[in-house]
DNA sequence: GTGGTTATTGTACGATCGTTCAACAACACA
DNA sequence: TGTGTTGTTGAACGATCGTACAATAACCAC
């Protein structure tokens, strides 16, 4: 009898594969179900494997998420710095680019502040939560503080010798922008038909004109 | 033998009485544990009474979730309207006191945001949260609209009869304004030490004033 | 082929979830 | 003091949760 050609009912991963395709499985989850899709069994179907093979590869459902959340933030703020390093060399160029990326798919998307909402409400009861917070969240800050600082460099001179003029101001207008960015980047996924990206794009710019005024 | 007092085992109440202790367990336990806190057993723990009596004042769950909403929401909102309405009557000191409010307890606390994210987190998948949603926060868009309009009434003489100019602008300013209040809010409850809410203030006040002169 | 490694499966377990409901008792009133 | 109303209790139910674990089988090395 000719030897049927027996389909696999499984097919092994490398782990790291498989991490990636668990990791993967949980953030669809969460954009589709939000806090509710954070079960076990729900993310193992989404994956296409069985409830007992996420014990394998990750010690328990706290370390998934955590692992989640890294790979969430890396991509977002991964994005963000591509498009920055895209950009022509200019510091006025750098930071359009870092506000159009700020303004448009993936970071605004009505599904990624589900995802984000999910995260925000372990933060505080989670603590591989908060240390993967710190892990990446300081990359955001510094790649938006530094873009900053060479784009009121200019104003001191070809290499900034002279030291800055009010700091106190300095650090508000930066606080306000980052602010400004958040809140406007929250108001649009919230309600995406009260204005146009460009139009958020214009207020950070407008914003950032004025903080070069008075820098 | 004389009779000891025997002390009632419970208390009755009046329905409508017990329906607000059961929301201020709600919102309390919300305020300690997250979205952890959302249980049956530990709101009723925290209310002091048996598991069985939610359910014997509320249809389900998502009713007591939404009612506490309803209350958090109404309280927060009430207490802006009552500060505005406190203040002298002008549209600068109302301003002013409205982002005193803004940015001092109970509004400005970790806490609160803490109950925020977790409705957040309900909204897209509860019906009965959507609904408690529109009806509250278009309170507070009035407010904040309101405010706006009567400030800058005030550049088109005495009873705003000329029609306003560049409507566009204005409605992305007034965005603007709404969405570095959120923001500012945003950031101080997530990392307290970085600017006193006096700055805060003193951020949305220049916002306010840049837009009055372009007005 | 054969054997060994281990990724994968799927059942089982104990805990906890929201909800139900019959029994109980507090309080008002006659 | 007796009686009716109903706010309240707490056990019980089925569903679902995260995790553990023995059995299975895919795939590689030889």
């Amino acid at each position: 009898m000719a030897r049927a050609a027996r389909k696999p009912r499984f097919e092994r991963q490398l782990p790291e594969q498989r991490r990636q395709a668990l990791i993967a499985a949980t953030i669809e989850c969460l954009k589709r179900y939000g806090h509710e899709g954070l079960s076990i069994r729900t993310i193992s179907a989404q994956a296409g494997v069985s409830v007992g093979l996420i014990n394998h590869h990750f010690p328990n459902k706290d370390e998934l998420v955590a692992a989640a959340y890294r790979q969430f933030n890396a991509e977002l703020v991964g994005g963000m710095q591509a498009a920055v390093a895209r950009a022509p060399d200019s510091p006025e160029a750098r930071m359009r680019a870092f506000l159009e990326a700020s303004f448009s798919a993936p970071n605004l998307d009505a599904d990624t502040l589900t995802v984000w909402v999910v995260f925000w409400g372990l933060y505080r009861h989670s603590r591989p939560i908060q240390r993967v917070h710190r892990e990446t969240y300081q990359g955001y800050v510094q790649l938006l503080r530094g873009m900053l600082d060479e784009l009121l460099a200019e104003e001191d001179g070809p290499r900034g010798q002279r030291p800055r003029r009010s700091g106190v101001d300095l650090k508000m207008a930066a606080v306000g922008l980052s602010a400004l960015l958040d809140g406007l980047w929250l108001a649009w996924c919230l309600e995406p038909g009260t204005f146009r990206p460009a139009e958020a794009i214009a207020l950070c710019e407008s914003w950032i004109a004025s903080l070069r005024r008075r820098g």
